[in-house]
DNA sequence: TCTGGGGTCCTAGGACCC
DNA sequence: TCTGGGGTCCTAGGACCC
C-alpha cells in the first residue's frame, strides 16, 4: 500500500540555548537556561547540559535555579533567534515549496511537493542528513533533529526519536507496529488532562487506545478528540502540510511581579496593551471586530470577557476603551488579586466598517483615559543578562549581570573564543546595547514561542 | 518563591432565524 | 397551552501546542 504522503519534520536542538552557546563561547559545554528572569518566570529552553540536572521547558525559574544554581540564566535575544530561524526556513524552502513553520525552531516539509522522487529508506536518510548539514552551515553551527515519515504524526515522532542531533526515518508500513507500545501521551492532542482521563478508562498505551470502546472515548473526551485519537491510534493521519496559515487572533498578556488588587492600577496596563496589539493589527493590515480582556487571579482562576462590535476597528483608542469597559465589568474580581492581565483581538476583516461602530464609542466618553507614554513592561532594566553590548575600548560582548549601577560584561563573540569579564558603570558612555536586529523583511509579527 | 506568553481548536448554552 | 429541528453567531471556559 502506498502512503499518501512523505513528510519531513525538523526540530532545532535546544534552540534558544544553542544560539546562546554559539554566540557566547564561554557557555559552550555548560548549563544554559533561557527564560523569564522575574520572580514568576519559567524556563523557555534549557541546554542539554542543564537538562542533566532535571531542568525542563515550562519549569518555574526559581525551581530551575535551585536544581542548577551554576547555570547561566539568560533573558533571551529574540532578534538573534528570528535571524537563525529565517536561515533554517530558507534551507527548508529549498527542499519544497510546501513548508509549514510551527514555531521559530520547528517546521514540517511536504517532500512530494518538492519534486523528490526517490523515497527509498536510504534516499530519505541521505536527504535528512543533507538538510541537517545545510542547517548547520546556514546557522553557523546549530544542530537539528530530522524525522521523516508518511504523515505529520510519524515525521514528528521520528524527529523526537532522533533527538538530539540525529535522523530517523519511519518507513511506510512500519507505523502501526512502531507506535503500539508508546504511552498515549505520545499521540498529538493528548496532554496531561486527556492522558489522565484515558488512564481512568484503563488506557495507558496506544495499543490500549485501539481496544477502547468508541462510546466510552466519546463520553470521556468529546466527539472531536475521540474521533481524532481513534484514528491516530492506527497511525491514520491525513492532516496536510499547509504553508499559509491565517492569523486568527492577536493578544498580549503580562504576569505581574506581584498581584494587583486595585483596578485603577490596571488601567494604564490595559491602555498600553491596547496600543501594542493595535500596532500589530495595523501592521498586519487588518481590522478586528472582537476585543477580549483576560484576567488570571491569584488563585489561578482564569476569567475572560469579550465584546464583538458591529464594525471592525483598528485604533488604539477604540481597543483601549472597549477593553477598559470589559475591565469594569470584571472589577469585582480584582479584589481577589490579579496575577495576569491580557488583551486580545479576533474576528479579523480586511476592511474597516467604522460607520457601523457605535456601541463602544457611545460609552467611551466616560471611559476616556490618557495614554501613558511608557508603562514599564516586565523588568525595565536597561541591561538584561545575555544582552549584546559593545564597548568603544573593549569591543563586543554580552551582559553577565547588572545592578547597583554597574554592569558586568564578558567580552567575547561567536568567533573570538572565551573572553575576559569586566565590571563597568552602567552609565559608562562608551558602553552601548548592541542587539541583533530581526531580518528587515520580516513583515508579520511572529509569535515568540519557546523552543522545545 | 510555586506555576510564561502567544497561539489554535473544541464545547456548550443561548439568541435568533427559517 | 402543546411540540420540532437545523444553522449561525456570540460568549466563556478549557485543553493543547511550542
Amino acid at each position: 500500500m502506498r502512503p499518501r504522503a512523505f513528510v519531513l519534520h525538523l526540530d532545532l536542538d535546544a534552540f534558544f540555548a544553542a544560539v546562546e552557546q554559539r554566540d557566547k563561547p564561554s557557555l559552550r559545554g555548560k548549563p544554559v537556561v533561557v527564560g523569564g528572569l522575574g520572580p514568576r518566570g519559567v524556563v523557555s529552553t534549557a541546554s542539554y547540559e542543564a537538562r542533566v540536572f532535571g531542568l525542563r521547558s515550562a519549569m518555574p525559574m526559581h525551581q530551575a535555579r535551585r536544581l542548577c544554581p551554576n547555570a547561566a540564566f539568560l533573558a533571551g535575544r529574540f532578534g538573534a533567534y528570528r535571524t537563525a530561524s529565517r536561515a533554517v526556513m530558507r534551507v527548508l524552502g529549498g527542499l519544497s515549496p510546501l513548508v509549514e513553520p510551527l514555531s521559530l525552531d520547528e517546521a514540517y516539509v511536504d517532500l512530494e511537493a518538492g519534486g523528490q522522487t526517490d523515497f527509498s529508506h536510504q534516499a530519505l536518510i541521505e536527504l535528512a542528513q543533507a538538510v541537517r548539514a545545510q542547517v548547520k552551515a546556514a546557522t553557523n553551527g546549530l544542530t537539528a533533529s530530522v524525522g521523516v515519515g508518511s504523515s505529520k504524526f510519524m515525521a514528528k515522532l521520528a524527529s523526537e526519536q532522533a533527538k538530539p542531533d540525529g535522523v530517523v526515518v519511519i518507513d511506510p508500513g512500519q507505523e502501526v507496529d512502531r507506535i503500539a507500545s508508546l504511552p498515549v501521551r505520545a499521540v498529538p492532542g493528548v496532554g496531561p488532562m486527556t492522558a489522565e482521563r484515558l488512564q481512568r478508562l484503563g488506557v495507558k498505551t496506544v495499543a490500549d487506545l485501539r481496544q477502547a470502546l468508541p462510546g466510552e472515548l466519546r463520553r470521556e473526551l468529546g466527539p472531536a478528540v475521540a474521533k481524532m485519537l481513534a484514528r491516530l491510534a492506527w497511525a491514520e493521519d491525513d492532516r496536510p502540510v499547509s504553508a499559509e496559515r491565517v492569523v486568527k487572533s492577536i493578544s498580549v498578556e503580562d504576569t505581574f511581579a506581584q498581584d494587583h488588587f486595585d483596578p485603577a492600577a490596571l488601567e494604564p496596563v490595559v491602555a498600553r496593551d491596547a496600543a501594542l496589539i493595535g500596532a500589530r493589527l495595523r501592521r498586519s493590515g487588518h481590522f478586528a471586530r472582537t476585543i477580549t480582556l483576560k484576567l488570571k487571579l491569584a488563585d489561578f482562576a482564569s476569567h475572560s470577557r469579550s465584546r464583538t462590535l458591529l464594525g471592525a476597528v483598528d485604533s488604539d483608542e477604540t481597543i483601549a476603551q472597549v477593553a477598559l469597559d470589559l475591565l469594569r465589568d470584571q472589577a469585582h474580581l480584582v479584589a481577589r488579586g490579579v496575577r495576569l492581565l491580557g488583551v486580545g483581538l479576533s474576528g479579523f476583516t480586511a476592511a474597516a466598517q467604522e460607520a457601523l461602530f457605535e456601541v463602544a464609542s457611545a460609552r467611551s466618553d466616560e471611559t476616556r483615559v490618557e495614554f501613558p507614554a511608557t508603562v514599564a513592561r516586565g523588568r525595565s532594566e536597561h541591561y538584561r543578562p545575555g544582552d549584546d553590548v559593545t564597548h568603544q575600548d573593549f569591543g563586543p560582548g554580552w551582559v553577565w549581570g547588572s545592578g547597583l549601577g554597574r554592569v558586568t560584561v564578558r567580552f567575547e563573540t561567536a568567533a573570538s573564543g572565551p573572553g575576559p569579564i569586566r565590571t563597568l558603570p552602567a552609565d559608562d558612555p562608551k558602553l552601548r546595547p548592541n542587539p541583533v536586529l530581526p531580518p528587515p523583511d520580516e513583515e508579520e509579527d511572529e509569535a515568540e514561542v519557546e523552543a522545545g
